[in-house]
DNA sequence: CATATTCCAGAGAGCGCTCTCACCCGATTC
DNA sequence: GAATCGGGTGAGAGCGCTCTCTGGAATATG
């Protein structure tokens, strides 16, 4: 007793009315100044912050939530499958910067949320996000016919995807032009005169791996080429992998477009353990622009994709959406060829 | 109307009040059935759980939360200069796959957040913290002397820090035993002939960073021989570049110790590129065992640490600490030497 | 058959906060 | 000087839930 900078244990913690009573004022007196209110004369003002300070009040955000029905915090689902693909590059770290820093900006908080690929846990972030924990959710990297998008959107939560949604679906969504992107790609790499160009396409149950190797195909079919694509899932081992498999099914190949710059760096390796010159015999192409690109042997060309902007503004729109705003269902950000030195 | 499948938005969602309703018992009885008390005649029970169906009905929360004083989720708490350094590998989404796994298997939610090194943002965390949000948090790689482990502590939340805290503090933490890891790791590079060993050093302002040096010194000064130290800040980058000073400032090294895994790398393309071989000219050993450690070239020797049950060792002990129990102040985690051919 | 014991359901009191509404009092107006 | 106005404060009703406590019915006991 005495000494109000104790420890406090959870349960004593200092109410509002706690401090309305030191402040000699009400409740509802001391509520206004907490939350900034202006029609508060400024001497009972100071004495209600004077108490608060004394105190050490802090609101109790459960009581809040209950009576405002916000919670002024976000949720970012993501598959566990995608933390251990992308533990392999930055892809995962960056979208979470770009998101918490754009929520940092207006006080909201991150949760962060795993999900198995469908299965219980799937119920467990529907409850948890329906269960009025969160003001809306940010989903990324799904794999296959998630249908927990649409579930959640339909129970009411504002929902955005990071990353094209693969069903039918009104949740909107910002991505790349993933395909576009690639189709540039793939046609730097014929304009520079490479014949044989093959593609080390991403996971066949994500947006963005089949965006791109839709791309890789339609630039190869307009130029009258054929097509040679083996499939990874962004990793680079699965880039190594799939490299060795394609110099076994054409050695003659000159070219890859890797879907990301990954699976180029292990593709790269690939080619140094084969023998093969980079660029000289054969050019790579790699996909995100990740920081470790311009240190690879030889540096990789690649298509820059904004990764952390995409994540802020997947940010913005779910907080637009919970203000009760009008979204784009759509909202592509732009990419951008970066030429270094492997094509 | 009509069909309870309807989209409700935020403001209409069913109360148990209206399943208690439906089903024709009390509001008590309705509770009961959702929170699974055993006390309920089974066809009660049924009626009830049958309206939450039709219902769709989902516990609030925040309402919840008032009455129990608990919140089902842990903050984990990460430096933002933390996500900018580990973006180039894989830690931090091992912890944060760690610590999420641990709760998920308790049913509890992880909200993330991100501090800038000291300033508002730090006031942010601990409003959040203490306002009761969550019922403990992890701390990880912190900078320096941070003194939010020991404000959280004091405010009454449950405290587990990530890595070992630099003040002195009561806050318990879990870590691995890095001076030993170290020393272990060096003393492997001077049993097998290296005599001038060089390490390539952490940041020194985290304990990860300062440990390891500490380990490298001692092991160096039991076998009387001279340090020298180059210190980056775990990147790649950083590593290459630190490389070369250190090549630079004795041309005859035979070996290096790099404090983490990408600083290893960042190593072996700067030896590369200066014309030595690993391990026959220089030799390498790296820290943390990173999936990329084994496709290095050549395949890096290192330290491995267990990060994800590290993550998820603090999850476990923020846990208990939350339940009540006294823990551990320590809790320090095993590592190993793993041979490769780089070392 | 009366009494004690058990079991289960309902009533009701909050948890800490926000927000509407009524009220008071000093300033303005006729 | 009475009526009007308006800024500033307090009273009080909930938000949706949990949990204790009470009461009634069903079962066991003397």
């Amino acid at each position: 007793m005495g000494d109000a900078r104790m420890v406090l244990s959870g349960r004593d913690r200092p109410t509002l009315e706690n401090v309305a009573q030191r402040a000699g004022v009400s409740r509802a007196t001391a509520s206004r100044v907490v939350n900034g209110s202006t029609s508060v004369a400024p001497h009972i003002r100071d004495k209600v912050l004077s108490a608060v300070e004394a105190l050490g009040y802090v609101p109790n955000q459960a009581a809040r939530s209950l009576v405002t029905q916000r919670t002024d915090s976000i949720a970012l689902v993501a598959s566990e499958t995608a933390s251990r693909v992308f533990s392999d590059d930055p892809f995962f770290s960056s979208i979470i910067r770009g998101v918490s820093l754009e929520l940092e900006a207006v006080d909201k908080q991150l949760v962060l949320m795993m999900v198995g690929p469908s299965g219980p846990s799937h119920d467990r972030v529907e409850r948890y996000a329906t269960g009025g924990h969160v003001d809306g959710a940010i989903i990324f990297s799904m794999h296959g016919a998630d249908p927990l998008p649409e579930r959640l959107s339909r129970a009411g939560v504002p929902v955005v995807c990071n990353g094209r949604v693969l069903i039918q679906s009104s949740v909107p969504y910002v991505d790349v032009d993933n395909d576009d992107a690639a189709r540039t790609a793939v046609r730097h790499l014929l304009d520079t005169g490479r014949r044989r160009v093959a593609t080390i396409a991403g996971p066949q149950d994500m947006s963005a791996g089949i965006d791109r190797l839709k791309g890789y195909r339609s630039a190869m079919q307009d130029s009258g080429r054929r097509s040679l694509v083996a499939v990874g899932d962004f990793t680079r081992q699965s880039g190594a992998l799939a490299m060795s498999q394609l110099l076994g099914d054409d050695p003659d190949l000159d070219a890859v477009f890797a879907a990301s710059d990954a699976m180029a760096e292990g593709a790269l390796r690939a080619l140094r353990q084969a023998g093969r010159r980079v660029p000289d015999d054969v050019a790579v192409v790699g996909f995100d622009d990740m920081d470790f690109a311009r240190d690879t042997e030889p540096p990789l060309t690649t298509v820059r994709q904004p990764i952390t902007d995409l994540g802020r503004m997947a940010a913005r729109q779910v907080l637009r959406m919970a203000g009760g705003e009008q979204i784009e269902p759509v909202l592509l950000l732009p990419t951008e060829l970066v030429k270094r030195e492997s094509a």
